[in-house]
DNA sequence: AATATGACTGTATATACATACAGTTTTAGG
DNA sequence: CCTAAAACTGTATGTATATACAGTCATATT
């Protein structure tokens, strides 16, 4: 276990992290030298340095405002009380949407976001997140604009509610596996099966 | 509600957010150019412009890497389905260790670090985290090291755990008020009341 | 007494960055 | 056909920023 942090040291880490919620972006250290009243931007330079070499935050060469703190998982202090709510949202799951025509699902251009979650809403892990466009799964709960958490299976059953890939489009419907051939069905009698 | 973004654009937000994610800063017009092969930083900054316009980012006029993503919560396109996770950990609560002496419990200056939380978790929403030192209640399940989730009340009534200051010390106690007599118990045969 | 460490001031500098201005090309609408 | 907007290239510039080096002073360690 690395040294304890000095008061010093741990109001310039709780500068930067206020800094980073109210601004999105870390303090540089002329910022954090007006904070503290410094007078010179080495101050707060050896301060960056040392909290760096205690582990507490990652410093990027040569980067304005390469400053990062290390998050609370791989420096965790927090006990037994509390210890499962901070892992309430491990889980980061990609959004998809639309898909690119020849790509597939998961390449980064199709991710339109990433969302974390608490893992404990669903029985398996998922993949991804799908974006829902239209209603013809309606009849089956799924609207348009709900995200689906999809997990990729190797084969899929008969009856199952699946994703399928029709060119450039990704679409959501039951599967109908009858003597070979394949029938994807819509939960709303205003679609056509396919 | 505004346009909706061009591909490049998505693309380009998308970029901004894995920086983020993997760096902890988001990146420059430099950045970005290199990553999509512009070979001037204008385009950068001309796409930037336009998500600024559109409400998807923030623009910090002068600061390197002054970007900051439009929060989730900010700019909601999620719906039904997620919408109860994406609230999960809206509380955010200062974790309060030692006290200076003189100084409100509240004070920037003693707030180590804040935790963001689910709310769900607790009956009453607690004003901030105390972290606890010594065993002196171990018989009523507060250890050493553990989080306490305080909320602060105008009277106190005997027979509750409170936290009380004594000088510039916190500490977790029983009350216990016997006929005008304030007593603090502590839950644990080694330690002496007060 | 000698040494290390924390916490600074002061000066200086190369470069990292934001940002302005002038063009070009392509695509979508009116 | 004309115009606007999107999506760039190319050039340029002031300043924002990281970072090195030389000191000072107090406190804690050996």
């Amino acid at each position: 276990m690395a040294t304890a942090l000095t008061l010093r040291q741990t109001q310039i880490v709780n500068f930067i992290r206020q800094v980073i919620i109210s601004t999105g972006f870390p303090p540089t250290r002329a910022e954090i030298s007006s904070e503290f009243g410094f007078k010179s931007a080495n101050a707060a330079e050896e301060h960056l340095r040392a909290l760096a070499k205690k582990g507490v935050i990652v410093l990027t060469a040569g980067a304005s405002r390469g400053i990062r703190l290390v998050s609370i998982d791989d420096h965790d202090d927090t006990s037994s009380l509390l210890s499962r709510s901070a892992n309430l949202l491990h889980l980061t799951l990609p959004i998809v949407g639309r898909v690119a025509a020849g790509q597939p699902i998961l390449a980064a251009e199709n991710v339109e976001r990433e969302l974390q979650l608490d893992p404990a809403l669903f029985s398996k892990t998922p993949d991804y997140l799908l974006k829902v466009r239209g209603l013809s799964m309606r009849d089956a709960g799924i609207l348009d604009g709900d995200l689906l958490a999809v997990k990729r299976t190797p084969e899929a059953r008969s009856g199952q509610i699946v994703v399928a890939r029709i060119d450039e489009d990704v679409t959501v419907k039951r599967l109908s596996q009858n003597k070979g051939q394949i029938i994807l069905l819509a939960e709303n009698p205003d679609f056509e099966p396919i």
